[in-house]
RNA sequence: GCGCCUAUAGCUCAAUUGGAUAGAGCAACGGACUUCUAAUCCGUAGGUUGCAGGUUCGACUCCUGCUAGGCGUACCA
């Protein structure tokens, strides 16, 4: 389609050009010429408003316009237009020739797996970091969004042609990790008999870490305690890191997304990397002292208030280490990096832009998207409650569990990754577990899906009746005639500018929205026109190629969000 | 207080980034399996796009001001 769109453009472009050189339109220059899809058969196959946006400069009314211009378009000497109308107020609407419209199929037939793809991204290098969790807990389920959306996303950039990775940036230092040590310490004395300790402040309460302790206490008894406690809290810390993260990766494995880098906090400040920031913040004089501390002046970027640096006990806070990241990001040579923050780090935006800007980075190098909160609902649409801290919260795996329980784990995975990233990052998600669990034959995922087991079992049934696909050169495409053909074929032929412009604006859920839209012609399509009519095998060869075709984009599509495509259901 | 996000049909969400009559699903009502899978389809009904202005040929979309909800605003990461 993108090929036949280029050749509108030329001939719409040369027909405002001639229009111009007839005198009949007086505009300095001809802008780019924008294409809407339509969205009813009765605009034709491709419109565009570009009458309505030169209303202005030629001062003229759109209509006027859209008159001159179709005047100078000799419609008989481009085979691939069928018809042009002039509607509304003022849009132009191209009917193309029928065989053109048959092209998108020829496309499909030639680009299998890859259709939907192109070059554009030139291969150049992108990271896209998400999830990165704290190794202090199980994965909860806005991790899992972000895991779906993150993958997704990347799954997205190498289709249009770019590079791109997935990366996780193990937090392995610092405060948390301490408490968490911590934590497990209380744990651990707790499970040999101590009594009166409590967890500290800040730490963490949860159920995981009880059951840990007590592994630690079976394969290596009481022996820890002969330690001293700094040294026993920093094996612990050790152990605990390793477990836990250990737990996310087997998570995530799980979830179908495998990181293709794993960064750590801890290697960073151990590389002096962090060391040479703050030497460079200080040649540049953005740092000074007050209270004890070292802030850095980030009001002189824009934002509202500085930060410490360097507290009063002479640790780095957060800020170092994550500048020395990200300046190493830079280093590895990606031309984009993407950050997909959790909700509660919104705070970071700002500091990471001036961050940005203190590096001497290009403004653009760096984008950032919130993942937004996802809330688990109940039957009464009643909000629960999760804190990593109090240990009450919903985790990754027990929503796979719980969906997996009625509807099987495949389709576990691919109800939860369909669901996270149905809607928009920045929207908050309300997943509504009972519905999901009680209702799962009302899902969307499944009316994609079963649009796929549909096609699959046609090519099966066609195979019992000896009907055998034939190479698409040899069937007459002219057969297929049904208005909801053409309306199947027009949706097929948007399908890799879909997935351009979805990655492009880093929005993953138009994907299942545009899946859902094609299954919506596919099922009344298929419910009104058989496909193998052994009376007419002009007729049926004609549809078993449509049929592949959507088959293939279907595939497609859903192999993007990591999405199982069945053959039967 | 300041900042970010959100507000569209009874409910959950779309709307190709400023385009044509704002679309789907669920819930409600009425229909379709002797037919390639009924996890499907057909039909009916459902709207002052939170409110008030502004920008223009044109606004759910952009700007200003309100209202309501969520989140953030650490010498934690």
């Amino acid at each position: 389609m993108d090929t036949i769109k280029t050749e509108v453009y030329n001939i719409l472009e040369s027909a405002i050009h001639a229009a111009v050189d007839a005198g009949e339109l007086a505009i300095s220059e001809v802008p780019t010429i924008p294409f809407s899809p339509t969205k009813t058969p009765e605009h034709g196959d491709i419109a565009t408003p570009i009458a309505l946006g030169l209303s202005k400069q030629a001062r003229m009314a759109p209509r006027t316009i859209a008159e001159i211009i179709v005047k100078h378009i000799d419609t008989a000497a481009h085979a691939i237009i069928r018809q042009i109308d002039i509607a509304g107020a003022g849009f132009i609407n191209i009917h193309l020739s029928d065989n053109y419209l048959y092209d998108t199929l020829h496309t499909i037939a030639a680009m299998q797996a890859a259709y939907g793809t192109c070059e554009k991204g030139a291969g150049k290098q992108v990271q896209i970091e998400f999830v990165s969790a704290n190794p202090t807990g199980p994965l909860n389920i806005v991790s899992g969004r972000a895991a779906a959306v993150g993958d997704t996303l990347v799954n997205l950039l190498n289709a249009i042609g770019y590079n791109a990775i997935r990366e996780f940036y193990v937090n392995d230092a610092g405060g948390q990790v301490q408490r968490l040590a911590e934590s497990i310490d209380v744990r651990y004395r707790q499970a040999l008999g101590e009594d009166g300790l409590e967890i500290p402040e800040g730490g963490y309460q949860g159920e995981y870490l009880q059951e840990f302790a007590q592994t630690i206490v079976e394969t290596n008894g009481d022996t820890h305690l002969r330690l001293k406690t700094d040294e026993r809290v920093a094996l612990f810390r050790d152990k605990g890191i390793a477990h836990i993260l250990g737990q996310q990766k087997a998570s995530l494995e799980r979830f179908g997304v495998n990181f293709d880098v794993w960064s750590s906090e801890k290697a960073i400040r151990d590389s002096g990397k962090p060391e040479e920031i703050i030497q460079l913040f200080q040649e540049k004089k953005y740092l000074y002292e007050a209270e004890g501390a070292t802030w850095f002046r980030m009001t002189d970027f824009g934002d509202d208030k500085d930060c410490v640096v360097i507290r009063q006990d002479g640790e780095y806070t957060y800020f170092v280490p994550d500048a020395a990241y990200h300046r190493d990001k830079f280093d590895r040579g990606f031309t984009t990096v993407i950050d997909l923050l959790g909700p509660d780090h919104q705070g970071h935006i700002s500091r990471l832009k001036s961050l940005v800007k203190a590096l001497g980075l290009p403004d653009d190098w760096l984008e950032m998207s919130i993942i937004q909160q996802v809330n688990l609902v109940n039957a009464e649409g009643k909000r629960q409650d999760m804190s990593k801290r109090r240990g009450q919260f919903y985790t990754l795996d027990t929503l796979i569990d719980e969906l997996a329980e009625t509807v099987g784990e495949q389709f576990a995975v691919d109800v939860a990754r369909y669901f996270f990233l149905m809607r928009a990052n920045s929207s908050h998600l309300d997943f509504n577990m009972e519905l999901a669990i009680t209702h799962a034959s009302e899902n969307p995922v499944f009316y994609i899906q079963y649009a796929h087991a549909r096609c699959c079992s046609i090519f099966e049934q066609g195979d019992e009746h000896g009907i055998t696909p034939k190479p698409i050169e040899e069937v007459s495409l002219k057969r297929l005639t049904e208005p909801m053909e053409h309306e199947l074929i027009r949706k097929l032929a948007e399908f890799p500018s879909i997935v351009r412009l979805s990655a492009e604006a880093r929005e993953a859920h138009r994907i299942p929205h545009y899946l859902y839209e094609l299954s919506g012609i596919f099922h009344p399509y298929y419910n009104q026109h058989r496909v193998l009519d052994p009376a007419d095998m002009e007729k049926t060869h004609a549809r078993l190629i449509l049929i592949q075709s959507v088959q293939t984009v279907l595939k497609n599509g859903l192999t993007l969000l990591g999405i199982s495509a069945p053959t039967s259901m």
